[in-house]
DNA sequence: CATCCCCCCGCAAACGATTGCGCTGCCTCG
DNA sequence: CGAGGCAGCGCAATCGTTTGCGGGGGGATG
């Protein structure tokens, strides 16, 4: 016969009612039920207490124990938007890592907002969480060195701030846009043009930098560079069609990411245009999918699962061993190719 | 000059730090920094803890909080797969209703592993959770009825479960699966078939129920409905190819999801088939971009934000009033028909 | 048989906040 | 001038665990 009125259920045992269940004082059933202390108690009494603990379906209260022992196992996940496809795979990496080293992670999502940033990550401090991996997108702002000052332990995916020895691993940026420029040069695209992310990012600035070398390298134009305001969707379009409604001529562009060329892929749609035969299109992150797209998107792959293990094996040292320095890492990229690049129409 | 060794961090400073630097009890600090209680303190004195605790940066430490007051203001939430599109969308629903109503939540990962799901939710029962919402889409098993005769306060996402009062969101898949089906037959299909997600999940049954339910209106046959292993692209692949062997007359195919349709363009660029001259297909869930696939996906949009935000509402209700009687709600979803679906070749 | 040691276990003090209760002192009113 | 009331604040208990310390009892040893 199931709890008919499960809205008045009994409270949830306390380690006091699984003492008094097993006969022993709540010091001996704290102990005997921690692996680590076991053997302070006689194996008979021990067995006692576990039977009595599992009998009432005791659940030890971590906020008690938390109090207690100032470690809450809890590290902070800081990331824009879960709804961009990037994130989830960071996401899971960072997971991969920190349970099996014993810590549960907390995923805040901030819309890319300062002050949503600001008060989610208070929120997480106010919950004593032990660490902080942070991967959003925004330049350098106050809040982090405000962080790192006050020795809260954290890493950056992503992202770098100047100045500050604060551990971070990312991308290769540079060596992604420089083999996407390069496949597009080799293939004989001499207008080649970048639509970049916002920025005020860290990641949108690296990859324009990037491109910006990367296509003086080869002795072409650089300054077909318009910027999108987000990294969107529909941003991409309207910098793809001001890009072509001002320059005509460009035969191949280097996205900031794939969402941004999904955007161009709409304005070929509005437009008639064909990819590649009458432009060429490069995306960055490789997310689920864009093998199944018309045509295939040629993107420049980023490990996000691994990003999100290295950045929590790099959090896992910290807080191990908090005078080590500050190390940061770049993660090897890849550029896949696939069906959206070709050599320009030779008209 | 900022901190040199941010690795050896002065204490977070507490109540009482506040309450000294004020000159006051930490009784009166507390009243005075809640706005609930703060007109029990004299405005003066409620200024000068307030300052100083702006002085201080302080922040309450919400597990000794919690572990007074037996209320964390959090709620969790269990989900296979971040990395399944089908779920950002409904945790960003889920937020978007509990934030606002004073709530945060802990998103956990469970990947449809019964033993990873328990401890999973046992991690978040000791952490002392307010109420549940799950949107794990395995069928019965006895943890939920356990849960809920312990008075866990729940709502459920894409799952029913049998003999339970428990209450529950869910998109409508019967309509959506005729939807699909009568969409198919008046184009003339005879032979459709229906690739179903997993049978041991709540939303495979009821979409091949629905299926058979629909075909049989139509005195199509019944028969066509072999089962995939996972909600994935490979599963749905090998089911198609199973399929296509074993009953080359088939000329429309509903899939369980969208993962499952595309493991059948998987299968379509194997054989040299054409979607939809040779096949149509159709999707269900309408994940992000499927209008850029080759062709562009057919498929049951469901209104995955809405569900979580729903479902949300629904658990706010059961923490506010515990006692009110478990409603169930089936919000709408829509046939959303683009390039894969067409009428069946006349040869 | 006495001594010592060590094994088990209980005592009690924390962790940092909240909150019912009661005390003080001032103001008001009869 | 005295009594009552109330505003403002402090006292101390409490939430559920963990953990240093000490004590009692039993076994081994001389």
């Amino acid at each position: 016969m199931s709890n008919p009125r499960p809205s008045h259920p009994s409270p949830a045992p306390t380690l006091r009612d699984v003492a008094e269940a097993a006969g022993v004082h709540t010091a001996t059933a704290s102990r005997a039920l921690n692996p680590k202390t076991r053997q302070q108690i006689s194996a008979e009494t021990a067995r006692r207490v576990m039977r009595a603990a599992r009998a009432l379906g005791y659940q030890p209260n971590s906020v008690a124990r938390s109090l207690k022992t100032s470690r809450t196992g809890t590290v902070g996940l800081v990331i824009p938007d879960l709804t961009n496809p990037l994130f989830p795979p960071i996401v899971r990496g960072v997971e991969s890592v920190l349970e099996p080293g014993g810590y549960n992670v907390w995923i805040v999502n901030t819309d890319n907002d300062e002050e949503r940033e600001r008060a989610q990550i208070d929120s997480l401090r106010s919950r004593q969480v032990e660490g902080l991996i942070i991967a959003t997108a925004r330049l350098d702002h106050p809040l982090l060195r405000h962080l790192h000052e006050q020795g809260v332990r954290m890493v950056l995916i992503n992202r770098q701030v100047e100045n500050l020895r604060v551990p971070a691993v990312t991308g290769d940026d540079v060596t992604g846009v420089a083999a996407a420029v390069h496949h597009l040069a080799a293939l004989g695209h001499t207008r080649i043009a970048h639509l970049s992310g916002p920025l005020s990012t860290s990641t949108g600035r690296a990859r324009a930098r990037a491109f910006r070398h990367a296509v003086r390298d080869h002795g072409l134009p650089d300054d077909l560079m318009p910027e999108c305001a987000h990294w969107s969707e529909s941003d991409g379009a309207t910098a793809m069609r001001n890009l072509l409604d001002r320059s005509p001529g460009v035969t191949a562009v280097v996205a900031g990411n794939d969402l941004i060329a999904l955007g161009c892929y709409d304005v070929f749609a509005e437009r008639g245009l064909s990819c590649p035969d009458d432009v060429s299109v490069i995306g960055f992150n490789d997310m689920p999918f864009l093998d199944k797209l018309r045509p295939p998107l040629t993107t420049v792959a980023v490990p996000h699962h691994e990003l999100g293990a290295e950045a929590a094996r790099m959090l896992l040292d910290t807080l191990d061993t908090p005078d080590r320095p500050a190390r940061s890492i770049l993660l090897p990229v890849s550029l896949v190719v696939r069906g959206s690049t070709a050599a320009p129409r030779t008209d």
